[in-house]
DNA sequence: TATTTAACTACCCGAACGGGTAGTGGCAGG
DNA sequence: CCTGCCACTACCCGTTCGGGTAGTTAAATA
């Protein structure tokens, strides 16, 4: 009998938590090396416990799914991860994927389905539900369809302008100041462009070019 | 007679604004075409009065000398600044010199010192206190000197790491994850990294590069 | 051994930011 | 005329940031 798959939980959600546990221990060829209501400190607690498929909730206390992704990734990229949420959010979805998650399922599937995901995700496979799968496809082809003249396509005139502000370090009095329109006005287009570009901070628009 | 300089006053104390306007308006050559207690709304201001030269407080309420002075530069860079204040502060003279400023005095300097300082400053040249020079020399030995090596030379390995995170849109928590410190360990090195590179926000971190 | 320095931890506070909601006036198309 | 869309203004609220201050620990130096 070949290795079995080690998986570690992430599900602050008691009942949850320990009913995936017993799913997961109670599958020949499954061993739940881990479960934990919160992903603070992540890479300590992956380091204990070494699995190579994690299950992990999107909706965490400390700190949440997505960023845990990024930072397990980060440091160990073969571990593979699938994201479970109840929600069927576009952006939630764009980000999950860009964490470099490797799956991303609903609660709502059938136990079975997540038990088969877990092997799909050892096994290199992207386990996606279908109507999530759907959403992927139509968020690729917004963003990686063009990927370098993203970034400041796909915006307005005014927008650009006011992107160009803030790549330049100037805060919203300033933007607002230099431009001569209130700084609501500037932090109206701000949440515009971040929206449209799937970031929610300077630091993060900054890094994405 | 060749044409007056036209001068332009922006200063909170209404004593030390009255003052100014006297004085100017009291030389041969200057007039003295606006007087304004805040740098809110400058552009407008500006446009109003079409001066050659500013004379600048660096303190004052609404928006500050520096950022008031990136303002005018970015829309009328013909217009000589000088930015006038009460303190040697290195940090300050650093900014001002980067914000695009002509020159840099001391308030405590005399009445006929300032009004050959914009004198000097319309006649394209740089009035600044002998005691600001030195300063501004040094900074300038400090930055310029390498300036494109700058941004992270000049940074211990701890600086460098946390600055390279810094630059990947995470914010302190996600750093202080990734690194297993505390959240304000990593404040502590932003701070300590701000401080070295002169800025003082993400924004500004990122746009010097 | 005493002193100093570097790295880290911690708490505090005001300002800035991010995101949600809502309302205005103008202009285009039905 | 109504509807929708757009740019803008505004207010609210919780979080994050920036910056000041202070205390700990460990290593280096005197």
């Amino acid at each position: 009998m070949e290795k079995e798959i080690r998986v570690a939980l992430f599900e602050d959600n008691y009942m949850l938590r320990d009913g995936y546990y017993q799913l997961i221990n109670g599958s020949p060829g499954l061993t739940c090396v881990g479960a934990f209501d919160n992903a603070g400190d992540i890479i300590f607690k992956i380091s204990g416990c070494r699995p190579d498929v994690i299950l992990m909730d999107i909706d965490m206390p400390v700190i949440n799914g997505i960023q845990a992704t990024r930072l397990v990734k980060e440091h160990f990229p073969e571990i593979s991860i699938v994201i479970q949420t109840v929600f069927e959010d576009e952006d939630k979805i764009f980000e999950s994927i860009h964490s470099g998650a490797n799956g991303y399922i609903l609660k709502k599937s059938p136990p079975l389905k997540i038990l088969e995901a877990i092997s799909e995700a050892y096994q290199g496979g992207a386990p996606i539900t279908p109507s999530i799968a759907s959403k992927t496809l139509k968020l690729f082809r917004q963003t990686s369809a063009n990927h370098q003249l993203k970034s400041s396509a796909q915006l307005n005139d005014r927008q650009r302008e006011i992107l160009q502000l803030i790549v330049s370090g100037l805060s919203y009095k300033l933007i607002a100041d230099s431009l001569s329109v209130s700084v609501e006005t500037v932090k109206y287009h701000v949440k515009n462009i971040y929206s449209i570009l799937h970031v929610h901070s300077r630091a993060e628009l900054m890094a994405r070019r």
